[in-house]
Order: structure tokens, then C-alpha cells, then sequence
DNA sequence: CCTGAGACTTGGAAGAATTTTG
DNA sequence: CAAAATTCTTCCAAGTCTCAGG
């Protein structure tokens, strides 16, 4: 309790003092709004009831006003990661509803009626009919023995062949019913969204010592089959319904404890203030647990950012000693030596995962850095003009394939023959090397420091650099924005971040290069209309000539400019194709290295983040100035 | 040291909402 | 204004890493 208070009080101080702040940010930021969207807002104005629009302006107010600043606030003891915490536990998953009676499920070409649980299960199947999920073979055996287990006897001695199973009525159903809801009116829709954000303001927050904070996932995952990705074993298994007899709560002793359901009861309440979740309970899947936790934009999400970018740049002190040293280790006498030193090159050259083992046939196969096996890399003394070129050829997590040829130093070269020497393509590559003895190693180095701290580091000062090389402040913000895309590219591209290119990418390009082609035109001509508005000039050399030629070039300026946009435009596309840049943006690269290039090269934030991630990089927003360095 | 449990971060895809376009 | 395109949000799987206990 004392601590809230002191909490409470400084909050409101440090609110008054940054009041004025405030007000001066708002001005310049209403400045720095572009005419267009100005007058966009006032037409919207006149069509648009004004109920609405003075309710989002409340909304807004509010936001800004009570946003808890916890980066003012004096940090807790180590461990305890809150004094209060109440909610309202999980919002469970909507109970199965049955099908109509009209649609039906057929065995071997004959309607067969089948008991709820069964048919809820077929359900799931059916929803997937035209996934590719539903023509691999392991899916196919998992859901139907995980079926099998769950149908009456008498069903279980009817239903014995997948193959004679139709289930396409069933998807029928369930196509229908999504169009039926994309086809809903405006007012359904509406009371539709109503009763979600009934749910969300009920069970969406919580109250985190005082400050009433947003959660994450607060509704249980729902019932369904289990999709893995790349090629898991488990795909297509069952995964249960979540029930409250099966969820743990964790709240403190003086809250409000969370009711459960009516007839039901919780598995375990628990008052443990040392972790960071409000409820778990154990998936059925992989037998681990999953946990409901705060939105990214609550203080214990937050903290735990900023500490992370801090831990990185301490790293930035001492890298340049640790290099040295795995350097200096390559010629070590111990293998051991030897192995973690080069694992660890892999992991700051290639910003590569630490690897940890996993459980054979439990996953899909993937690795990291430490589990590399002898056939994730071929050796090339030479290649293309280069020397010494490893080419990696591995699935990293969630199955995406990193392909890269690198050309390393000979004495890393050297140590990689060594390493395979007489073994299996199977065999691990760094065979006396795993994750806890490189993080040992690690920590012996550097406090915090962690394999994973090399990505941040890595991701972070790169964008740092490459913002640097890339903007020129000359540039209108759009250009900018390129630059700025192209560092955030430059990071993804390191932790080979990709996506599949988008459905619809090779489409959208062809649109935009017919805009392009339609503007250069509008550009030529309106090149031409001014050479004869300069030639009227000249002859008549009257006023209105003179005002006619100014008119032509503002035209052709503008024109130009957005040319120049549209060009902008494509360029950024074709070469974000593969990318994906949101993962770097999100948990790799130091908010307060972005903020600081928006205020240094006049950028609205805005630009860059949008209204979620400036909620999670509030912190961030706050206290990075300009001159803010990495 | 090794192992497994536990807690927390990181990841792309899919679905929903919003904006742009024709 | 509807359809298409784009952006944002949700979903939940799959990693990392620490710690307890043998």
C-alpha cells in the first residue's frame, strides 16, 4: 500500500509538470498536419453526426490525459512484479452450437445423424475442407483417430474409413453462414460490435496497482484442431475445449477474487506476485501451458521492453572485447573452445537463433544456431570469386527456410572442416556445444547478456547505422519514409524475417505501374501546355498570360511531385515483396532510435507507427529526443 | 552437470476493419 | 456506393532462457 501511494503522488506531480510539455507537443504536432488531411477532416465534418464525432474527441482527451507514465515511477523490488492485481479471469469460449437439422453429414453416401460431441468435432474438419491442412496425410490420421476416441461405440463401429466421409454439406454451412455475416446491415453489424466491446470493457482489463491496465488474450482459445506449422507431427490432433476446472487464477489475496461460471469451479486461485500472469491452465496438444497476460502497452510488458534495449546497448560496450575474444578462441586448444567461439561468430555475424534441442517427433524438425547439423551447411573453398563461402541451407522457427552464402575468415573455414570431419549429414555440427553452455558462457561476460541479445543489438544498431547512411534531409517526408523502410528492410532482411509474397502482389504492382504510366503522361502534357502558356507570354507579354504561366507551373510541380510519390511507391513495394518487416519493428529495434529520427528529420510519428504501437512504445515516445543515440 | 517445468518473447498467417478506387 | 486493396488486429504456435531438483 505505501508504495501505490507513493506511486499516486508522483503520477500526479509529474502529470502537472508535463502539461505544459504537452500543450507544446500538441501545437507543433497540429502544425506539422498536412493541408490535405485538414480539409479531409472538415468535409467529413459536415456529413458526419456530431454526437459521434464529440464522443471520439472525449476519447481521445482521455487517452492522453490518463495514461499512467510507470517510466517516472521508482522500480520494484526485484522479482515482485506487482502489489495488486485484479480482473475478471478468462472470457471462455462460446459453447457449440448445433447444426440445423437440414444439414446433414453422410457415411458412405447415407445421411447419418451424429451425437453432439461427435458432430462438433466433424465440425472443425469440415471448416477446413479447402485447406491444403486437409489433404496431408498425418493430418488426416491425427483427426481422425483424436475423432474416433470421442464418438459413441455404436458411431465408432460405423465411422472406420475417413475417405468415406462427407463432410461437404457441413462446409457448405459454414461458407454460407460467413457470407450471411459479411452481408449483415449497418445497424446489425453495429449491435454486433457493441456486444464485443461489452466483453472486452468487462473482461479486456484489469487493475494493476492501482491503474486499470488492458489484457492481451483474455478469452480462452477456443476448441479446435491443432495446426502447426512446417511439417508437425501433430497436425490435425484435437485440441480441447478450456474448462474453468482446468484454469489456474492468479490475482491478489485482497482483490476481488474472479467468479467462475456458473456451476463451475476454478482448478486453483493463486496469489503468486512474482510472475506476470493473470490465468493459465495446460494445452492438450504439446502438454504446456499457455497463460493469459497484459497487452504490450501495460507497464510489466513495457519495463520489460525497455530493459531489454538497455541490456543491448550495454552489449554495445563490450562487443568489440567480445569479438576479440571468440576470435582469439578459434585457435583455442579445446574443441569445446573452439565450437562455442565460432557458434557465436554465426550468432553475430547472421544474427542466427541460439538453437535450443528439442524433443524428437514431438515438433517439426527446425534449428538454430547451437543444433545445426553436418547437412545444414556445405563448405566451399570457392564460389562465385569469393573464398571461403558457407552456404546454409536450414529450417529456422516456424519452419522458414534461411538460405545464405556467406564468406567467412579461413580460420572459421578451417574449424567447420574440422567439426564435420567423420560424421553423418545427421550428426550435430557443434557437437560439444548446446544453448546453456554458450548463455553461461555468455553471462561470464557480460550481466544479462544472452545469445538472443546479439539479434537485438545487432537489429537495433543496424538500423541505427543504416538510418544514418540512408536519409537525406533534403528529401520531402515521403522520401524519407523510403529510407526509413529501407533500414527497417536492411534489419529484416538480417533476422530473415520473410512472408510469403501476398496473394495479390503481382496485381496490385501492375495497378500502380499503370498510374505511373498515366501520370508521366499528364506529366508530359502538361510540360507541353506550359511551353505554349510561356509562348503566349512572349507575345502578348500581358497580365493575364503571365498568371496563366505561373498557373502551368504549379500544375507541372505538382503533377511531379506525385510522380515521383507513385515511383517512390513501387520502389518500396517490389522490394518489401518477400519482407516482413513487422516482427523487427515490433521486438527487435529500439523504439527510441526511431523517435529520435522522426523529431530529428520532422516525421509525424504517426508515419511510422500507428495507434497500437505507439500505445506499446508510449514509453519510448516520451523520453527519446533527437538526439538520442543506440 | 542434466532434465523438465515454467514463464516469457517472438513469429507469420488469417481475419477484421478501414481506406482507396472505379 | 460497392468492390478491391491495404492496414490493423487477433490468433496461437514456436521459440528463448532461467531455475529447481536430482
Amino acid at each position: 500500500p505505501r508504495k501505490e501511494k507513493r506511486g499516486k503522488i508522483k503520477e500526479k506531480k509529474s502529470k502537472e509538470e508535463k502539461k505544459e510539455k504537452r500543450k507544446k507537443n500538441k501545437k507543433k504536432s497540429d502544425e506539422e498536419e498536412t493541408p490535405q488531411k485538414t480539409q479531409k477532416r472538415k468535409s467529413k465534418e459536415g456529413e458526419e453526426n456530431n454526437n459521434n464525432k464529440k464522443a471520439k474527441k472525449e476519447d481521445k482527451k482521455e487517452e492522453t490525459e490518463n495514461k499512467w507514465k510507470w517510466w517516472e515511477e521508482e522500480k520494484k523490488e526485484d522479482g515482485v512484479k506487482w502489489t495488486q492485481l485484479e480482473h475478471r479471469g478468462p472470457y471462455f469460449a462460446p459453447l457449440y452450437e448445433p447444426l440445423p437439422d437440414d444439414v446433414q453429414f453422410y457415411y458412405d453416401g447415407k445421411p447419418l445423424k451424429l451425437s453432439l460431441a461427435t458432430e462438433e468435432i466433424a465440425t472443425f474438419y469440415a471448416k477446413m475442407l479447402d485447406h491444403e491442412y486437409t489433404t496431408k496425410e498425418i493430418f488426416q490420421n491425427n483427426f481422425f483417430n483424436d475423432w474416433r476416441k470421442e464418438m459413441t461405440s455404436k458411431e465408432q463401429k460405423i465411422i472406420k474409413d475417413l475417405d468415406k466421409c462427407d463432410f461437404r454439406e457441413i462446409h457448405k454451412y459454414f461458407v454460407d453462414k460467413s457470407e450471411a455475416r459479411k452481408a449483415l446491415s449497418k445497424e446489425e453489424k453495429q449491435k454486433l460490435k457493441e456486444e464485443s466491446d461489452k466483453i472486452q470493457e468487462e473482461y479486456g482489463y484489469c487493475i494493476l496497482d492501482g491503474h486499470r491496465e488492458k489484457i492481451g488474450n483474455f478469452k480462452t482459445e477456443p476448441p479446435g484442431l491443432f495446426r502447426g506449422r512446417g511439417d508437425h507431427p501433430k497436425m490435425g490432433m484435437l485440441k480441447k475445449r478450456i474448462m474453468p476446472e482446468d484454469v489456474v487464477i492468479n490475482c491478489s489475496k485482497d482483490s476481488k477474487i474472479p467468479e467462475p461460471p456458473e456451476g463451475h469451479k476454478w482448478k486453483e486461485v493463486r496469489f503468486d506476485n512474482t510472475v506476470t500472469w493473470l490465468a493459465s491452465w495446460t494445452e492438450n496438444i504439446q502438454n504446456t501451458l499457455k497463460y493469459i497476460m497484459l497487452n504490450p502497452s501495460s507497464k510489466l510488458k513495457g519495463e520489460k521492453d525497455w530493459q531489454k534495449y538497455e541490456v543491448a546497448r550495454r552489449l554495445k560496450d563490450v562487443v568489440h572485447k567480445i569479438r576479440a575474444q571468440y576470435r582469439a578462441d578459434w585457435k583455442s586448444k579445446e574443441m569445446k573452445k573452439r565450437q562455442r567461439a565460432v557458434a557465436l561468430y554465426f550468432i553475430d555475424k547472421l544474427a542466427l537463433r541460439a538453437g535450443n534441442e528439442k524433443e524428437e517427433g514431438e515438433t517439426a524438425d527446425t534449428v538454430g544456431c547451437c543444433s545445426l547439423r553436418v547437412e545444414h551447411i556445405k563448405l566451399h573453398p570457392n564460389l562465385d570469386g569469393q573464398e571461403h563461402v558457407v552456404e546454409f541451407d536450414f529450417l529456422g522457427k516456424d519452419s522458414i527456410r534461411y538460405y545464405n552464402k556467406v564468406s567467412v575468415e579461413k580460420m572459421v573455414f578451417k574449424n567447420l572442416q574440422l567439426f564435420m570431419k567423420n560424421k553423418n549429414p545427421a550428426d550435430d555440427l557443434f557437437d560439444r556445444l548446446n544453448t546453456s553452455i554458450l548463455n553461461r558462457h555468455l553471462q561470464s561476460l557480460m550481466d544479462g547478456l544472452s545469445a538472443k541479445v546479439f539479434r537485438t543489438y545487432n537489429a537495433s544498431i543496424t538500423l541505427q547505422e543504416q538510418l544514418k547512411a540512408l536519409t537525406n534531409s533534403e528529401d520531402n517526408v515521403a522520401g524519407k519514409l523510403l529510407s526509413y523502410n529501407r533500414a527497417n528492410r536492411a534489419v529484416a532482411i538480417l533476422c530473415n524475417h520473410q512472408r510469403s509474397t501476398p496473394k495479390t502482389f503481382e496485381k496490385s504492382m501492375q495497378n500502380l505501374q499503370i498510374k505511373i504510366d498515366a501520370k508521366k503522361q499528364q506529366v508530359e502534357e502538361a510540360q507541353q501546355e506550359l511551353k505554349k502558356a510561356e509562348d503566349e507570354f512572349e507575345d502578348t507579354k500581358d497580365a493575364k498570360a503571365e498568371a496563366n504561366v505561373e498557373k502551368k507551373k504549379k500544375l507541372l510541380k505538382r503533377l511531379e511531385e506525385q510522380l515521383a510519390k507513385l515511383n517512390v511507391q513501387a520502389t518500396d513495394k517490389e522490394e518489401n515483396k518477400q519482407i516482413a518487416l513487422g516482427t523487427s519493428k515490433l521486438n527487435y529495434l529500439d523504439p527510441r532510435i526511431s523517435i529520435a529520427w522522426c523529431k530529428k528529420f520532422g516525421v509525424p510519428i504517426e508515419k511510422i507507427y500507428n495507434k497500437t504501437q505507439r500505445e506499446k512504445f508510449a514509453w519510448a515516445i516520451d523520453m527519446a529526443d533527437e538526439d538520442f543515440e543506440f
